[in-house]
DNA sequence: TGATTGACCAACT
DNA sequence: CAGTTGGCCAATC
């Protein structure tokens, strides 16, 4: 089969892979793909994510600053609160709490 | 088919 | 210190 995953596709692959109970970031995803400046196309791959039938954790998935951006398109702004939450990462005002602690690098993958 | 937008990030002014 | 711009790729208008 010709594999010619696009920079969408890859995206989720990597999204696939986010352990439970870890995060990471946008930036962190684009430039695991080598595309830094991508990192708009990441979330907004993760917007279309919410109506694809795989299951993608795009709750794992924060800016920069481990703000919960995304929040308003999980069709509820709390769903994404209670996920993280849910998987024992402390969430305040929308922010990750440590999120150094619990950042996931994709780059990880790699080695 | 050209222009605009988008769950971002970093650098520059 | 805060606002603006450039960059990246794909989808929508």
């Amino acid at each position: 089969m010709s594999n010619d995953p696009s920079f969408f596709e890859k995206v989720y692959q990597v999204a696939k892979l986010i352990p439970r109970g870890k995060v990471t970031t946008y930036g962190a995803i684009a430039e695991y793909l080598g595309t830094k400046g991508s990192a708009r196309m990441v979330g907004w791959a993760m917007n279309k994510s919410l109506s694809f039938p795989e299951e993608i954790p795009a709750h794992r998935v924060v800016n920069r600053n481990g703000i919960l951006s995304g929040k308003q398109h999980f069709g509820n702004p709390n769903i994404m609160q209670q996920l993280l939450e849910n998987e024992g990462i402390k969430v305040i005002d929308d922010k990750i709490i440590d999120l150094e602690k619990y950042f996931w690098n994709p780059t990880s993958l790699l080695k």
